[in-house]
DNA sequence: ACGCCTACCTGCTTGC
DNA sequence: TGCAAGCAGGTAGGCG
């Protein structure tokens, strides 16, 4: 389900729900959900921890915990939700259905729980080192102070990947999955199989536009909602509708008319449109 | 560095 | 109706 916006509006929905909360206790039926530490371990890593604030880095949702003992280390709680995690903070005794893998007491009666149809969904517990190093080796925050213009132009000219690819590459770029890469290559009137070395300053800067408004508004709109994607209050995120291309195959280009195509770029389903954004030239061929 | 493949999972949609 | 194939917002690991 998610990137960067759905994981964003999850983030900001569900910290005053948990903020303050304290881990009673931590059940799960699927231990190829627990990345870390090894599943027998989990449950007494996490419990007696304070949820101390909730944030989002690149699609992770990552809560700082308070430790354990009175002597211990903090910790930090790093959820993906993958394709189709959903987090739901409710009582108890609510009712659990099938899809419910992964949950977490709270100290005041609620459970934290992660339902997830496809069980892609991780939840990992780290020291903040482990942490430092696993988020550490993601690229920039699209939406961050770092990733001005002139950052985005030099990370562009070392590489050679297709714009697609790199887009969606979390090393390179944080927080981008497979909507809004679409979404920011026909903003920018970029071919998503233009390659990153080959763009001038102009489109560098219309990438870089793109990228970052198309975030915005994902997040301005409580994320896009395909079919299973709600955020942690339940409610579906309302960007969909504001999608230009993303699965839109056939449906006239919002700027010129032009039907959507629909190409496999990395064995991603891939939507631009033919006239806006123009192929890339092949190799031999004059440059404009 | 880069592209491509397979795996991990379940459920929905499409086409015969 | 049944059944198989294709598709899905993500990512890790392996190969060439």
């Amino acid at each position: 389900m998610p990137e960067l916006p759905e994981v964003e509006t999850i983030a900001r929905e569900l910290r005053p729900l948990v903020v303050g909360q304290i881990i009673t206790d931590a059940w799960f039926d699927w231990p190829n959900q627990i990345k870390h530490p090894a599943p027998s371990a989990f449950a007494g890593a996490v419990r007696g921890r304070e949820i101390v604030s909730v944030e989002r880095r690149a699609k992770w949702l990552i809560f700082s915990l308070g430790p354990a003992l009175a002597t211990g280390e903090p910790a930090v709680l790093a959820i993906q939700v993958k394709m189709t995690g959903q987090l739901d903070v409710v009582p108890r005794d609510a009712p659990r259905d099938k899809h419910v893998h992964v949950v977490l007491g709270l100290d005041d009666g609620r459970e934290l729980r992660l339902r997830d149809t496809r069980k892609f969904g991780r939840v990992a517990l780290y020291t903040a080192h482990e942490a430092d190093a696993v988020l550490g080796a993601l690229g920039p925050e699209p939406l961050g102070e770092a990733f001005s213009l002139r950052e985005f132009r030099r990370l562009l000219r070392a590489r050679r990947a297709r714009l697609k690819t790199l887009l969606m590459d979390q090393a390179f770029l944080a927080g981008v999955g497979n909507i809004y890469a679409d979404e920011a290559l026909w903003r920018a009137r970029l071919h998503p199989l233009r390659t990153a070395d080959s763009l001038s300053e102009a489109e560098v800067r219309r990438l870089h536009r793109a990228v970052r408004s198309v975030l915005r508004q994902g997040i301005a709109n409580r994320g896009s909602s395909i079919s299973d994607y709600v955020g942690a209050d339940g409610e579906p995120g309302d960007n969909a509708e504001q999608l230009a291309v993303y699965r839109r195959t056939g449906e006239p280009c919002l700027r010129c008319g032009r039907e959507i195509a629909r190409i496999v770029i990395g064995q991603r389903s891939t939507h631009f449109c033919p006239r806006c954004q123009r192929e890339p030239l092949s190799a031999g061929e004059p440059s404009r």
